[in-house]
DNA sequence: CACTCGTGGAT
DNA sequence: TATCCAAGAGT
């Protein structure tokens, strides 16, 4: 039997990941053989900054009721504020019902396969674009989302914590650690994701669960504890985005446009409620009315 | 580049 | 109870 010399450290990698993600990915609907790119631009764009568990019923909701970008760009954009229910970050709802318009309008009604056309589409960035070229397409692309990034700063690089912002290097290293042929760097983009967020976590990784726990350079380190400056949390009472959380919440909850009168109610100060609604308003998540009532955008 | 922009479950 | 933080994008 001739000895195998142990396979090259990349091949290593690839395999342990590759190996765990078919034993461990989660059945998510956006990634069932009948999804559509319209439905994996969908969950991409619902799960920027927002857990999964909640993203799930919204979604299923989403593409029942517009099952293409087409049905969507015929709907009012405050349908899509309304349906987007408290996802967060409602702008996401407005730049994809723009999407929807763009991709009907200038794509045929298909969502665009090219990495470029992805990333001029409303509320597509670097990652989504990737991250939809990748998934729904089967491209190959280096995907780098903060769940990649923690685990590349781990695995390989033996930091506790990827940098603040995402770096040259850590974009470069991505590039490199890509395997070779499409389908693979597709498989391992999602895998690498889905380590990131079921074994090595933000907060306490699971290590024993992890594959790369023999060759894991942050634990052969002795697992350092971050060196960089903290991130600093987000304030969150008192703030304009408290205000204009709850200055949405009631239009979203309403059947009819709402009056100035009614909309004081959810915050007391005038001051900045009259600058968050103005703001809302200015970001066209709110459409004024000439009668001084206020409703979610019709047009 | 630092900052803004929601929300709610987990710890 | 307070803090953390979850598949970022746009400015």
């Amino acid at each position: 039997m001739s000895t195998t010399p142990d396979a090259a450290p990349l091949d290593d990698l690839h395999a342990r990941v590759l190996d765990w993600y078919a034993d461990h990915a989660r059945d998510l609907p956006w990634r069932a053989p009948d999804r559509t790119p319209w439905g994996v631009l969908v969950s991409e764009v619902m799960l920027q900054q927002t857990p999964v568990a909640r993203v799930l019923p919204r979604w299923l909701e989403w593409l029942d009721r517009w099952p293409t970008p087409s049905d969507l760009a015929a709907a009012a954009p405050g349908e899509a504020v309304r349906a987007w229910d408290r996802l967060g970050y409602p702008r996401r709802a407005l730049r994809l019902h723009a999407a929807a318009v763009a991709i009907r309008d200038e794509h045929g009604g298909q969502v665009p396969a090219e990495h470029a056309q992805l990333l001029a589409l409303p509320g597509v960035g670097a990652y989504t674009a990737a991250a939809v070229a990748s998934f729904a397409f089967g491209q190959r692309h280096a995907v780098v989302d903060t769940n990649v990034r923690r685990v590349h700063a781990r695995a390989v690089t033996g930091a506790a914590e990827p940098a603040t912002a995402l770096t040259a290097a850590e974009q470069r290293l991505a590039v490199a650690l890509l395997p070779a042929e499409a389908p693979t760097a597709a498989r391992w983009a999602v895998a690498v994701m889905e380590l990131g967020a079921l074994v090595c976590t933000a907060r306490s990784p699971r290590c024993g669960d992890c594959p790369l726990l023999e060759r894991c350079a942050w634990v052969l380190a002795g697992r350092p504890a971050h060196d960089g400056p903290a991130r600093r949390g987000q304030a969150w009472a008192g703030t304009d985005r408290q205000v204009r959380g709850k200055l949405l919440a009631v239009l979203r909850a309403a059947a009819d446009p709402v009056s100035a009168t009614e909309l004081a109610a959810c915050w007391p100060e005038d001051r900045q409620r009259a600058r968050c609604l103005d703001g809302l308003v200015a970001d066209g998540l709110v459409e004024p009315l000439d009668d001084g009532r206020y409703c979610l955008p019709r047009t």
